[in-house]
DNA sequence: CTGTATCCAAACCGATACTG
DNA sequence: CAGTATCGGTTTGGATACAG
């Protein structure tokens, strides 16, 4: 019973299929949009929240901690007064950026699609 | 007991974030998985459980019954003998294909960098 | 401002057994 | 083969209140 206590217990399995990798990193139906108004800029923790109203702070914090222990965002404490936080992508986080960029790409397609088939 | 089970629970804000039309197709650990190996060309159930070693019956079925509902999928019954069942992508189905090709080409990219960084 | 703590509900999952 | 039924456990999330 030397078994390591794992500390991110990633629900998908790893390595079964290839799409696996990758959505550990989007688990959760926030990671993409956090890392999405990132990618625009180092970001603050009440500026996500109003990027993305209807997350909650419990959520947002964890999505964030999720995310920084995974290497896809730093958080970045500068020393001024006030003091402040922000987030920021690594390049880890950048590599995310064309699945991300995919999925907003195809949803604003199902967006026009939706509107579309509404009139119609 | 005449309780309906509900449908379709969007968790996800339907159009708060530029995101959530796309994600709310790839809802769950495994969507992506089951859109993946569909873009091959149909398959039938038992297929996909191989494909997918490591998915329960019941959340196949689950994913499956979401997919057709959301227009992802149909789920074609040929009527020979013995008569089969199989499910195909529609074309909104294709059209989520860029984003699960992007997932997957990054999640490739994540494989070998996390070999790279384990050999150094 | 940047979170954490608590509570609770909903979504998701695997294992197992079972049906037509 | 193609699922469904049941059970119990895990994960994710919202609301609210609160802390440094």
């Amino acid at each position: 019973m030397a078994l390591r206590l794992r500390k991110s217990k990633v629900s998908a399995p790893p390595g079964a299929c290839p799409l696996s990798e990758c959505m550990a990193m989007l688990r959760g139906a926030w990671a993409p949009n956090v890392i999405w108004y990132l990618s625009g800029g180092p970001r603050r923790f009440s500026e996500l929240r109003r990027d993305i109203p209807r997350i909650s702070a419990r959520v947002l914090s964890a999505r964030l901690h999720d995310l920084v222990e995974r290497g896809v965002l730093v958080r970045i404490e500068t020393d001024t007064s006030p003091p402040s936080v922000e987030y920021q992508l690594t390049d880890l986080g950048l590599e995310l950026m064309p699945a991300i960029e995919a999925i907003a790409h195809v949803g604003a397609k199902l967006k026009e699609r939706n509107r579309f088939r509404q009139r119609a």
